[in-house]
DNA sequence: GCCGAAATTAAAATAAACTTAAATTAGCCT
DNA sequence: AGGCTAATTTAAGTTTATTTTAATTTCGGC
């Protein structure tokens, strides 16, 4: 049950040292000392977290996230780098990374760090959601092909991050409308009403149910 | 649709410039000067994610984030500290931070620090009290799956809550309708009614047992 | 067996949520 | 800018779930 993580880095010494620590600290580490060898490890499903020193030989780091991003793998990257560049991090962080971390740096904050987003649930892919056979297409905004304005997919983003558990109306009114916004229950009662019928008409196994005085949740018809 | 955020911080003139350059970046921003007001606005589930001060008045920034994650909320959050140490990190982290930025930091980078924050699935506190094999589910309201109505998880809920021992009648309906309600027994007997039901159908070793003149308890088979 | 307490049910009342359609607003295109 | 379209808001009528009421039956202790 313990951790496992990819290290890619190439100055070996250092890599050497920072893998101690991490193992002392439970953390499986698997290691590679270029980019490519990176990127072929990092295609593999098995780790709960990467990360990456940005100035690799052979690949950069930020291309070897970049193409494993494009590829669907959504496991958590912490970026490493000495250039602490605002550049480089926005960058990073836009490529999908989700966290940086700037030379040097000591290992009980890697640590820290690590813990930290494998705390999350692994990152859904950004363009696409999915649930049973409904998949939100957040670029197109379509479910399954189907077109939503605007609030339709703030409310359905909502349902379907968080499945079989409620979101309740403030929640809702408070992400998609704003908080300062005069609050209307009706409002989502609306638009759930147009969510629902689109999603009849694609012949779903799933619904969104009222759980009265509560709220809405994403669940299978039963 | 866009994206709140909390921003709690003492240093007025900083916190002017930082939210007018969110605000540019289509980020809404609430904002708090000491650690009082931002643990009130943070108790709030409005927010996509709080950035936080260590260094407050009143209150620091470290122990809001205590607070607020022992209260349940698990909304996203990011510290931000002039004292560059790695203790405080690591504390921030194991608290239940997200991120962590150093001061100075670049706007730029807090905004793409929130995004990849905001990207990540919100938590979900599945909040449950067991009791033998049953379950009760309080965000779901549910009990094993089966649903309930308000009024039946209100008394179930205490049942669970002080396993074996006796809760009155009297308390259930000061508890669950209120103290102020004018009370009638029959209003509990009717909902216990319901509530055995339901854990029937779950063929469940535990049952409501009552105590005459005294109240009701939750306590096996026999 | 009798009596009061508790349980059960069904119905009526209430409150929440749903649905529609019309009115308004906002965004776009020429 | 003006007009067209799509999206959002408003509002009213309808439906449905929950709660309350009330009448009836069962149960437990004496």
């Amino acid at each position: 049950m313990s951790m496992r993580v990819l290290y890619v880095e190439d100055e070996k010494f250092l890599a050497e040292a920072v893998m101690h620590l991490l193992r002392k600290a439970k953390i499986d580490v698997d290691y590679a000392a270029d980019g490519e060898a990176g990127f072929e490890l990092a295609l593999k499903p098995n780790y709960d977290a990467i990360v990456l020193d940005i100035m690799l030989p052979k690949l950069s780091g930020l291309e070897i996230l970049k193409s494993i991003r494009e590829r669907g793998v959504k496991t958590p990257v912490i970026m490493l780098s000495a250039l602490n560049e605002v550049e480089d991090k926005v960058r990073g962080l836009e490529y999908g990374a989700d966290d940086y971390l700037a030379k040097p740096f000591k290992t009980a904050e890697l640590v820290a760090r690590l813990n930290a987003l494998v705390r999350r649930p692994p990152l859904t892919d950004a363009k696409k959601l999915c649930y049973e056979d409904l998949i939100l297409d957040l670029s197109n905004r379509t479910i399954n092909g189907v077109e939503l304005t605007d609030k339709e997919m703030g409310i359905f983003e909502m349902l379907i991050k968080t499945p079989g558990s409620v979101v309740t109306k403030e929640q809702i009114l408070a992400h998609v409308w704003g908080a300062d916004a005069e609050f209307d229950d009706n409002y989502v009662e609306v638009y759930v009403s147009y969510l629902r019928k689109k999603i009849k008409s694609l012949n779903s196994k799933a619904q969104i149910k009222t759980l009265r005085g509560l709220g809405y949740k994403l669940c299978l018809t039963n």
